[in-house]
DNA sequence: GCATAAGCGAGACGGTACGTCGAGTCTTACT
DNA sequence: AGTAAGACTCGACGTACCGTCTCGCTTATGC
């Protein structure tokens, strides 16, 4: 499960030296020193809460960091590298709660994951990669890569509901995914609206209730 | 009606002279070049379809159409004010079908969605100006304006739908919507997965069909 | 005579507009500003007589000089470009003394020219633009200028000396010159020897003298 | 011999250990390769050649070279030092030349200087090594050692004509070297005009010759 | 008819950030 | 200790846009 945590961010991103499989290597010359990374992640969650990410740049970051540009260049290869990275800083897994129905899961879920979004309102780098993904496919990876990280719980969830044969079997659990999730996204990112536990609720009721719709 | 497709792109972002109310006001000076909105949206949905919206810089729209750069901030506020504009250029809106069936109608409605979608792949503004719309109020309004406007043949079919009897009265539109267009816009701008027929398919599948839930 | 002061450097290393040749031109577009120019060229010079030439930054100059850095480069293609014309605004072309001898007229121009680099002591650009000349055919082409412009006084005092029966007719005077100059630079630039009025009159004595040379 | 081509780059540059006195002091560690310091000034010597000094850069000569950067700097201080050794290299001391009279003396020294410039054209160390002088004090050093290295065979010749009764006794030996070299120099640096035995032949004439000036 | 006002192409302007490069120092593990 | 590798700080480079601002000119209205 550390593993797990460590994955959220790919390899993609890191302009990582080419290291060898075993652990023999012992790798030549001066190794990266740990605490530039700390200090460059560090400088980039602080200006990222400050204003947002189109006040992150590379020479900000850098000059708060005390470190140059260079150090920052052999880590990432771009700014937005470096934002998915110091936002993954942020990504520990969420947990798929096992409550016992799909309805509580599910409420728990997202419960979970509203916190995690009001925690840091600023730091909303969604907008700001979804645009750097367009030209840039290391970008495109990690941010899928992302996104499937934080589905992964849910669809553990959704998987328990079928095996207790709360759900069917045969349904697309990638299609029930988008359609539990891509609402949140929706209002965050295009509409604004408000997200909170009320909407949530009227969400799971339009979604999982076969009331919703009128039988003929 | 035709206000309807003007609105679509509201007046925020079109920098306009402050039009007086009657049409007898007559304004004074040199008027403005229609030809040089034309050329100017048409060098900016050229160069979009070139390289995405990260290829489009004021200079050289300036430079494709002709044009001074004076000539472009006099007319939109930003660069975004004007990628919007030219994106509004394909925003014919929506039209509501009215087939009988709320899922006929839904289909209609999200197959001539697709069609648009694929018509021009490299003009996908949308990431770029959700970037954008966070830092620019008026971007944001565009957006939101822009959003209604795509949601509201939606609303439509829908209360179509409840009058008809096919869908509950009590339900609360605004979340309908957000569960049938929430997953079409996360898979355009996260997970990047295919968009066709079979996909609205499951989707209103899932949505609609009060089979889908084992009732226990 | 004001023109033999501008060209001493001449038009190449300026990024000049390619102005047309008569002066109905009418250049378009925003005309440079004239001020840029001056702030420039005397934030440059401010520099240079603090630290040199190896302290000019085209950053530097810009920061000191409130100008963007794009200002520079518009007006000069490179640093030394740059250091070339604000030497130049020191190079007021030396006199020609006429004081009736050619032993008179040397020790006039050397002392001027002694005087001259007294003025600006850390000023000596000579060095760098030399070694700049080496890359840069730009650079080459100005400095070759701003050396014959130098000599110009030189050979005039030469060719009335031979007007006046003083020097043979027939003697190279490019090589004159040579002699006269060469050792003044070769202190300057190599051995860093004093250069004083002390040094010129062994020097004219060596040069000008017959009895030099014991005739076998 | 070898003692005269070793002290033409004094130990100023050099960054030698300080090497005891005695040769008994057996000094501690691994010895250091001499093999790397073939490679080092090998490399230089090749960069040299191919681009001038501009394009000699520490990292490039240790990678050419196939050496740590830390195992140049062990030996040389600067970059400068590096090459003022590279060039020393080929600063074999000129001989002096022993033909029975001045005129004779001073054309072979010259020919043999002029061979040496015609030999490696591109490795005009002189620009790049002046301009360096004006900011380090060692290259300052270095350079005047080497400056009077190249001197001393002509001092000799001088000398030797003193004696003879060629040449006047109570002349300063150093200005008429710098007449003699000066001009060399003065069209290598600043004029670049043609460096030839025949500029060589009528700079004699002019410095040799009692004759050249009309006595009135 | 002729001033007034605005539009227009061109391009200069102050800024800000970019990504690269080089110098000289420091830190590993290996020899 | 020396060595190869390479990370580190610092600072400069030249470029690209942004959004604003002059220029000289053109084109309309309105007195």
């Amino acid at each position: 499960m550390s593993a797990a945590t460590v994955t959220t961010v790919p390899a993609t991103v890191r302009a990582t030296v080419p290291v060898g499989e075993g652990a023999t290597v012992a790798r030549r010359g001066r190794p990266r020193d740990a605490r530039c990374d700390e200090a460059i992640l560090h400088a980039t969650l602080e200006m990222l809460n400050e204003g947002g990410a189109g006040s992150v740049s590379i020479d900000g970051v850098a000059a708060r960091a005390g470190v140059g540009k260079a150090t920052i260049y052999r880590r990432w290869s771009s700014k937005e590298a470096l934002l998915l990275e110091a936002m993954g800083t942020d990504t520990r897994a969420l947990e798929s709660p096992d409550l016992g129905s799909l309805r509580a899961d599910l409420e728990a879920y997202f419960w979970a994951l509203l916190d995690r979004l009001k925690a840091n309102p600023n730091t909303d780098l969604l907008p700001h990669l979804i645009e750097a993904a367009c030209y840039d496919a290391e970008v495109r990876n990690s941010l899928d890569e992302y996104v499937s990280s934080r589905q992964k719980p849910l669809r553990v969830i959704l998987r328990r509901a079928q095996q207790r044969g709360e759900m069917a079997a045969n349904v697309d659990l990638k299609v029930i995914v988008d359609v539990l999730v891509g609402p949140l996204f929706y209002r965050r990112l295009l509409t604004g609206d408000r997200l909170d536990r009320a909407y949530v609720n009227k969400l799971l009721d339009i979604v999982l209730s076969p009331a919703l719709l009128l039988v003929p």
